[in-house]
DNA sequence: AAGGAAGCCAACCGCCTTTGG
DNA sequence: GCCAAAGGCGGTTGGCTTCCT
């Protein structure tokens, strides 16, 4: 159970004179806040929320009304301790989608994005730190390390025909590279074993399921996909998507319609916004799983960042589905 | 039992993006 | 195109709880 929530906010609580008469409440939200705020959601939900909090009486800014219905209130919420599965998506999605915590918590519902970062900072860091204490001398704290945006995507210094590492491969602490290396070395194991359902389909891709739910999948080399995010694909949806290419299929059924963008800064930012609302293609599709051999004919190891494939992908977003 | 350290987590802060006038 | 307001996000903080000595 979660720990009840602290009470006398009027201890803690401060006024802030908002630049007139109407003094806003900050720090923790009292039994009655929350029942004002929960009642008015119930009965009109949101529409803005400096509207909230005005007409649920409430003294208290737009934006403090909707973190705590996000983080608290909300009826949706999972609450309770994260599960081992929980936990190894996270770790998973973290690795593909770096400290994007919002972007992590729409692909585990219930969750959400400072419940995941509270816990990564806390309990997943720890974790790593502490089975790296007999690592390399000269790993940096990883704490301060902490890889900032795993999918940043390469390096935008680098050179565009330049390939980079997988950006978490640069990450100074190896406690982080080899707990993600080991999972990415069998990733599949440890889901079956959680109870997800595993499908293996040709050229070696396995989706990944809950249920009839489709979670997402890996690639031929084992690299993971992010799931796109959808409101609820079923694995038999996802299969009739699929059937004629998985690439293909996986922008079929996002949109991308917003995606655009001229230049590498551009292509890498929109990738940012759009990877997870947009979701579908997954960063496995810019990695080198063609045979191992880029498109210069040399070899290609895994785990490395195709920028061309990227870029060539890239290409036939704004008007059309994948092109493979 | 007391006090300090560490852990945990709700909430704030500041920045960026989006939206609407 | 400009500006202001609102929304959204990740980083950080502060205080309560739990653990350890």
């Amino acid at each position: 159970m979660r720990k009840p929530d602290r009470m006398n906010p009027s201890a803690n609580s401060s006024l802030k004179n908002n630049g007139g008469d109407n003094k806003l409440r900050k720090g923790l939200w009292s039994p009655e806040e929350d029942d004002k705020l929960m009642s008015y959601m119930m009965n009109n939900g949101h529409g803005c929320w400096s509207d909230v909090a005005r007409n649920a009486g409430l003294q208290r800014c737009g934006k403090s009304c909707r973190l705590r219905w996000i983080n608290y209130l909300r009826p949706d919420l999972k609450r309770g301790a994260f599960s081992l599965q929980e936990e190894e998506l996270i770790i998973h999605f973290h690795s593909l989608l770096g400290n994007r915590w919002s972007q992590i918590a729409a692909r585990l519902p219930g969750r959400t994005d400072n419940e995941i970062k509270n816990f990564w900072n806390s309990t997943i860091k720890k974790r790593m730190k502490n089975s790296s204490s007999d690592s390399s001398p000269n790993a940096s704290d990883s704490s301060s390390s902490d890889h900032k945006d795993a999918n940043t995507g390469p390096g935008l210094n680098n050179s565009p025909h330049e390939k980079v590492p997988i950006p978490f491969l640069l990450d100074p602490a190896p406690a982080i590279q080899s707990l993600i290396l080991d999972y990415m070395m069998d990733p599949i194991s440890p889901l079956e074993q959680s109870g997800y359902t595993i499908q293996s389909l040709p050229q070696g891709r396995e989706i990944i399921g809950e249920g009839t739910q489709y979670l997402g999948e890996y690639g031929e080399f084992g690299e993971a996909l992010v799931p796109p995010l959808l409101e609820n694909i079923s694995l038999e949806e996802h299969h009739l998507k699929t059937e004629s290419n998985p690439y293909e299929s996986k922008a079929n059924i996002s949109n991308l319609n917003t995606f655009s963008g001229d230049n590498i800064d551009n292509n890498f930012d929109n990738l940012r916004k759009t990877g997870s609302t947009y979701g579908g293609f997954g960063v496995g599709n810019f990695w080198n799983n063609n045979n191992n051999t880029n498109h210069n004919g040399e070899d290609a190891k895994i785990g490395e960042w195709d920028l061309e494939e990227f870029m060539r992908d890239v290409s036939s977003f704004p008007f059309h589905d994948f092109q493979c």
